[in-house]
DNA sequence: TTATACTTTATTATCGAAATTATATTCACT
DNA sequence: AGTGAATATAATTTCGATAATAAAGTATAA
């Protein structure tokens, strides 16, 4: 990897990990310093970052950290109800046991760190771990859908839901229904059961939706 | 607008009309005579392109113009599907008559280029029209649907579906077809009928899709 | 002839500085 | 004191040059 790339992942980590303040500047001038190289190669990888919404760029002014918004958190949500519904569905289809197999595995490991978290006061150390776990339990509900071009956009979605997460979110106060609500999703994605699947993956994600609502219908069903 | 995000869009519309040659190799020494500014600017001008997937970037290999491929239209369209059929659908609850006239408007002049490029041989003169037509109205389709994510995302997609479209369909033979199409789709938005709606958004562009089909279970409806 | 090592050429990645534009400060004036 | 123009400072954008890397070409040996 070059060193251009290995400057791109660092800043993608700290964005999505909330290292910076929301608003913040972001100097390249500044930022080359920390990284040692010149202030071009950090603009470079600030326009890269900034095509995938992870930080804002205004022409003359450079670039920023994006505000917090509960617009955006809630149509980012939105969007992945729609897009883990229609990958996971996707994948029921063409995973067969290999995509069964995967999924299985990654939720006992994710599984595993909630429960240990579920169990302590300070979660604090658990915390890069158990983003990276939930992060891969959910690639893996869609990684069987045989469409890149999903896993992309689903990726680039996540990584902004995370960025929009607010600090409160750390303190783990959801995690024995994040328990709950992801061996539901497990169990209705092992038993093929395409519409149980969509609504639990709604319900999961539905505490980031206040007032607005998806329109897939999930009632009924 | 400054130099840089002139030559952006310049090039941004160049790759989404298909004036480069598929797998085509994007030089910055060589574009940079083009636009006359350094090979760094333009550099940084296809990073940008290539994180809205419009150019493939390898390292110490440069830019591409991505490969025509078959696979990659059927992911777009499906994505399209999704995206629009979502947009369309909240657009119906929540834009109003504002809404509903704005999408009146901008079929009729779709319609109008359509029925000329219908009734005459040649419509190559037509084409550069007949896109941006094709384009607005699409996206007045799903203009109020009150998510810019949403909006943002469809736009990304849509313009790797145009650059994947090869140049068998600039001689519109699915002209007549598209005709009846867009009327349908307008008319069953205007009548609220969302499922309807949804299905015929599909049935529009489902003659992209060969083989694979999309999860969203339109049947029964 | 084919394959491999070496040399040359071309392309890409990185840099630091110059030019441009925004932001902050100072100073005159009401 | 408060407002606004003029200046000074700081940031961004663009550039041409250099270093690193890949691709092409050449020569030698099996």
């Amino acid at each position: 990897m070059t060193y251009d790339n290995s400057i791109f992942h660092e800043l993608e980590r700290r964005l999505t990990t909330n290292e910076f303040l929301h608003g913040a500047k972001l100097r390249a001038g500044i930022l080359r310093a920390e990284f040692g190289c010149s202030a071009s190669t950090v603009r470079e990888v600030l326009f890269r970052l900034a095509t995938d919404g992870l930080v804002n760029f205004q022409e003359q002014r450079g670039f920023r950290v994006p505000d917090l918004s509960p617009t955006k958190l809630i149509e980012l949500t939105h969007m992945r109800i729609l897009l883990e519904g229609e990958g996971a569905v996707l994948s029921i289809r063409k995973g067969g046991v290999a995509w069964e197999a995967r999924l299985t595995a990654s939720h006992h490991k994710l599984s595993h760190i909630e429960k240990r978290i579920h169990s302590r006061e300070d979660p604090a150390e658990l915390v890069d771990i158990w983003f990276s776990s939930e992060k891969e339990f959910h690639q893996t509900l869609i990684s069987a859908c045989r469409s890149t071009t999903l896993k992309q956009m689903h990726s680039l979605i996540y990584s902004q839901f995370r960025q929009q997460l607010m600090e409160a979110d750390r303190r783990f106060d959801f995690i024995s229904d994040n328990i709950k609500h992801h061996h539901e999703i497990l169990e209705a994605a092992l038993a093929a059961d395409e519409t149980l699947t969509r609504k639990r993956i709604h319900d999961h994600l539905a505490r980031h939706l206040t007032g607005k609502t998806v329109s897939i219908p999930i009632s009924k069903i």
